[in-house]
DNA sequence: TGTACATCAGTGAACGCGCGTTCACTGATGTAC
DNA sequence: TGTACATCAGTGAACGCGCGTTCACTGATGTAC
């Protein structure tokens, strides 16, 4: 319908590669623009990278498969975006704060990418990003190793962690589906509630387990 | 494909509505059935009611239409369901625990119409479900007096009204997108969350606005 | 240096599908006279 | 008590669409002898 098209040279013969690289430059970019995944057709992607549709099947099983690698790309974006911010910190606990204000950021920063890794229902998730894929996952530990520097007393990290996840995803799954709802400020509602919870555990009112 | 099909008497002359009535009930079992609102087609609530896919627009404008009429009513059920909890706390901020407990435990009862109602793309939701509709929501102005009545002294009770609820749908949203993920019980979670954001607010250490 | 051949990167056309929605209609039901 | 007629609750058939995917193919590129 509109911007690139037809005219894409061939690739010359070791370097068949490179259009696997287009394929999934070109699904960001439309993922992006549209904002959804469904709208975001194999023919439109190929449209785009100046190919016809069975091209893509050269370089990915099916459209499932093509979906979560772009998604996985952002995944390791994510992590990145939040280890820089976290050198900011001036100790444990601010670095801690600074890393959920980096989370909720990049969430509501790349929308639809959020909601294909984070959001999606389960079913349409590829078997390899279960819960051990999760687990092992290099943004988790990072957030677990934070929250053991920050909280080394704590009876169970693992819970700390959880919940410090569910806050900030919480703010970024409610503001990209509602935005128009009158929230106060991004920033400081992560600091509020980081703030209140971080007392409420050194107030040692609450057990973490 | 299965159940119900053809052979649903014609209404008499007055009682056109009802067959209103049977599909919003036959779309709401589909919808739990199938977990997926784009999997439930016009033409297959009409074959679960019983009647031909046009006769759905006797009664409905379109299948947007048809299908947030569904979600209103569990809307009201979850008011409902959260009131009822609230009635066995013994002080306000118990009540309030109870009524986190009951909007998650609802919200996982209830995925499908959940993700509708509070997970949507925001385009994809008509326009009487904007800002407005949700604070003059029965049930949020109820979460506020619940909150209003636990923290009478607390500076900016929609601060606070605002971050229990991002605690509850930060869980019900995680908890129903990734449910092979080793989360802890959810009403020990919902507990932990409720009480170390509390006794952070009671701590004073910090404000609420 | 020339040529036959294998390989590689794609193409063109079609497959079958299910979808939301529209349109002209039918036949039973009730009502007015 | 009978009959013409308006109304109401649906039907049947089709519309145009875009989708993911498959299959047999083509033609340029490089390689072996």
């Amino acid at each position: 319908m509109s911007s690139a098209a037809a005219g894409r040279p061939r690739a010359r013969k070791g370097e068949g590669e490179r259009l696997r690289e287009d394929i999934l430059r070109e699904t960001e970019r439309l993922l992006i623009r549209t904002g959804d995944q469904e709208a975001v057709s194999i023919r439109a992607i190929a449209s785009a990278v100046g190919v016809t549709p069975p091209s893509i099947y050269l370089h990915f099983a099916d459209k499932a498969e093509l979906i979560f690698q772009v998604c996985a790309l952002h995944y390791a974006a994510l992590d990145a975006a939040i280890e820089e911010a976290a050198r900011a910190g001036t100790d444990p606990l601010d670095e801690l704060r600074l890393r959920g204000r980096a989370y909720v950021r990049f969430g509501l920063d790349h929308p639809e990418q959020y909601r294909i890794l984070f959001m999606s229902k389960p079913w349409k998730t590829p078997a390899s990003w279960g819960p051990e894929a999760m687990l092992e996952n290099a943004a988790f530990s990072h957030h677990l190793d934070a929250v053991t520097r920050a909280f080394p007393d704590a009876d169970d990290p693992h819970l700390v962690a959880i919940s410090l996840w569910i806050v900030a995803h919480g703010i970024v799954s409610l503001l990209i589906s509602n935005p128009e709802f009158p929230w106060p400020d991004v920033d400081a509602l992560v600091d509020h509630l980081f703030m209140a919870y971080v007392a409420g555990m050194i107030a040692g009112q609450v057990s973490s387990r």
